[in-house]
DNA sequence: CCAAATAAATTGCATAATGCAAGTATTTTT
DNA sequence: AAAAATACTTGCATTATGCAATTTATTTGG
């Protein structure tokens, strides 16, 4: 994609800067997955239950790529599956995605937020937090590799 | 606005949910300008450095009264110039609002985010924000007036 | 009281982003 | 070698955004 006339819209405003990156209506379901579903795969991405389309999809990898937030390497046993996982510049956004889940868990009355992961959120925000990026660097481990290109 | 197909993607994930409400170019800045400008004036928010333009603004404005994220009233003094303040429902996003400040400000190079701001809310990111609800608490109650329509 | 100024939208039109279905290229499996 | 799998890409329709000008209502100044 070009680089959009929208972009940058350079105010200085940290909250402005933060949403010209993630400020889109996937980019942060693809993190979501990878963080809480253990997803790498293009393929795997596909399969949400919120049915993102493949351009769009290949679209926001590599921004998300271009930008640091997730990094693509190859995978050494299937050349035509690359794998997608998250820098630590990502996984810093898990704080602010733990409070959408917060927010968005208390006010959808169809939420299908677990209540137990909720009720952990409430009482003790930061040793969830370490709880699942520790998870993260252990698994993402398994699959390291070289970058691709 | 109508409706728009790609709103509610019912998948029950909070992050959706959430991302479906406010996950688009405007809505937190607007949010922003009052939480930490004190705008309340349709006018106020055309300015900001952003540029927002006036129809996209009147759609936001439209759509955050309809979630309750914001609330509509008369101004007792002037009446063309409807008065927006927060909901509690809106006041409630104001975590998630820090949390994209940091990140902002710790990614963007060129950020105007104040230091002391950024320190204070390292150090203790709780008593910062009843800092800041607290302060617009009071500032709100100066102009309570009947609800628009 | 009337004309000018102000404020909040609304409208028309151009551009950009998104969504969908189908197709292509490469690699792996059989 | 053929079939299946995987990761895209393409073309086209729909939707959202951006911009300038206009409209409606209210307030202000003479």
């Amino acid at each position: 994609m070009a680089k959009s006339k929208t972009d940058y819209r350079q105010s200085g405003c940290p909250i402005a800067f933060t949403l010209d990156i993630i400020g889109d209506r996937w980019s942060l379901l693809i993190i979501r997955d990878m963080v809480f579903l253990g997803k790498r795969y293009f393929g795997e991405f596909l399969e949400s239950s919120e049915k993102i389309a493949s351009n769009i999809l290949a679209d926001r990898l590599k921004r998300l790529d271009e930008q640091e937030i997730i990094s693509k390497k190859d995978n050494p046993h299937n050349k035509k599956q690359a794998i997608y996982s998250l820098t630590d510049k990502g996984i810093g956004l898990l704080p602010m995605i733990l409070e959408l889940i917060l927010w968005g868990a208390k006010h959808d009355p169809k939420t299908a937020a677990p209540k137990e992961f909720i009720r952990k959120l409430k009482k003790d925000r930061d040793a969830l937090l370490i709880e699942i990026v520790s998870n993260l660097k252990k698994t993402s481990d398994l699959y390291e590799s070289k970058k691709v290109k």
